[in-house]
DNA sequence: GATAATTAATTGCAAAACGCAAGCGATTTA
DNA sequence: TAAATCGCTTGCGTTTTGCAATTAATTATC
C-alpha cells in the first residue's frame, strides 16, 4: 500500500471510532443518574463515585479511592469533604500510617448509596436487555481486556502513541 | 422472591457494574488524547469534539454539532468561538435560514485534526489489538445496540428508571 | 538518633468551565 | 403586520479545576 493513502486521510471516521462510540454511550448513561443523585442528595460526580467506592471498600484511604474512581488526589480530598459535610462518610487517620485517611461510610451514606444503586442497577438491566446472550457473554471478557489496555495507554501517555509504529 | 432480598442489597458491585466499567475505559482513553491536543493546540474537550464533527460534516450548524458531540447549545457556541479564535474554523450564517450558523473547517483546522486523528487512530488500533476476532466481530453490533438504548434512557430521564418495574 | 528526604493528603487562590436568564435577529404563525 | 417561536449568542454569578505551597507523618541517611 502506498503510504500516500494514509497521509491523505488518517481520516478518523468519527462515528465509527471506538473511543467516540464508548464516550457517547457513557455520557448518555451518566446523565440521568447524575440528575438523580444531584437533585436527591446534592452530590456531584466525584462525591457519588467516592461514595460508591467506600460502599464497596469501607475504610479505604484516599489513594485507593482515587485509583478506583479515576480521580486525582485533589478531587478525592474535596469529594470526601463533601460526603462528610452531607453526613455520608467519616474521615479518620489510618491505623498503621497516620498520614493516610481512612474513609468510612455512615448509615445515612449507605442509605443514599442504596437508593442511587437502585437507579444504577435499573440502567444496567435496561442496557443488558437489548443484547443477545452471545453478545452479553463476549462483552464481559472484551471489556476486561479493553480496561487493561486502556489503563496501559493511559499510564504510557501520548508520546508513546505518536512515536514510531508501536508494539 | 420475597422483596426483602432486594431491599437488603441492591448492592451494586461497583467493579462489575457495566456503566462503571465503560466509564473507566472511556476516561483512561480520553486522558492521553486530551493531554495531546491541549498541549499541542490549546484546545479543550469541547473544541476538539466540535473540530472532529466539522472535519466529518463540514458546514454543520450548531444543533447538528451539539447532537453529534453531546454538547448543549451554550457549550457548542463557546467551542466554536474557541476554534474560530485559533483559526481552525469559520462561522457564517446559514444559506437557507440565517439564524443558524454554518461552521466550516479551515485548512489549519484540518491539519490540526489530522494530527490529533493520528493519535486517536493509534489508540483505537491498540485497543482493538487486544481483542480476538470473535470479540471484535460481536463488539460492533453490541455497541450499536447499547448506543441506541443509552440514548433512550437518557431522553427518558431517571424518573422512568425509578418508577415501577419498567418494560 | 538527629536530620534530611519522601510521602499522603489538604488548603488557598487564580483560572477555567458551567448554568441559566436575557437578548437579538430571523422566521413562522395567526 | 403583530405576535410567537426559533437558533444561537452573550453576560454574569457560581462551581469546578489545576497547581503551588503547606502540614503532618514516615522513612532513609549519616
Amino acid at each position: 500500500m502506498p503510504n500516500s493513502a494514509r497521509a491523505l486521510s488518517p481520516s478518523l471516521r468519527l462515528s465509527d471510532w471506538l473511543p467516540y462510540r464508548l464516550f457517547l454511550i457513557t455520557a448518555a448513561i451518566a446523565r440521568p443518574l447524575e440528575d438523580f443523585y444531584r437533585e436527591t442528595f446534592s452530590l456531584n460526580q466525584a462525591g457519588w463515585r467516592i461514595l460508591a467506592v467506600i460502599a464497596e471498600r469501607d475504610g479505604a484511604n484516599a489513594a485507593e479511592i482515587g485509583r478506583a474512581a479515576a480521580l486525582d488526589p485533589f478531587a478525592v480530598s474535596r469529594g470526601i469533604a463533601q460526603l462528610v459535610e452531607r453526613g455520608f462518610a467519616t474521615r479518620r487517620p489510618g491505623r498503621a500510617d497516620r498520614r493516610t485517611a481512612s474513609v468510612a461510610i455512615t448509615p445515612r451514606g449507605r442509605e443514599a448509596f442504596d437508593r442511587i444503586a437502585v437507579v444504577g442497577a435499573a440502567i444496567e438491566t435496561s442496557l443488558l436487555s437489548v443484547l443477545s446472550d452471545a453478545e452479553r457473554a463476549s462483552l464481559d471478557p472484551a471489556l476486561r481486556k479493553l480496561a487493561a489496555e486502556s489503563a496501559r495507554i493511559d499510564s504510557a501517555g501520548w508520546r508513546e502513541l505518536v512515536s514510531g509504529s508501536d508494539k
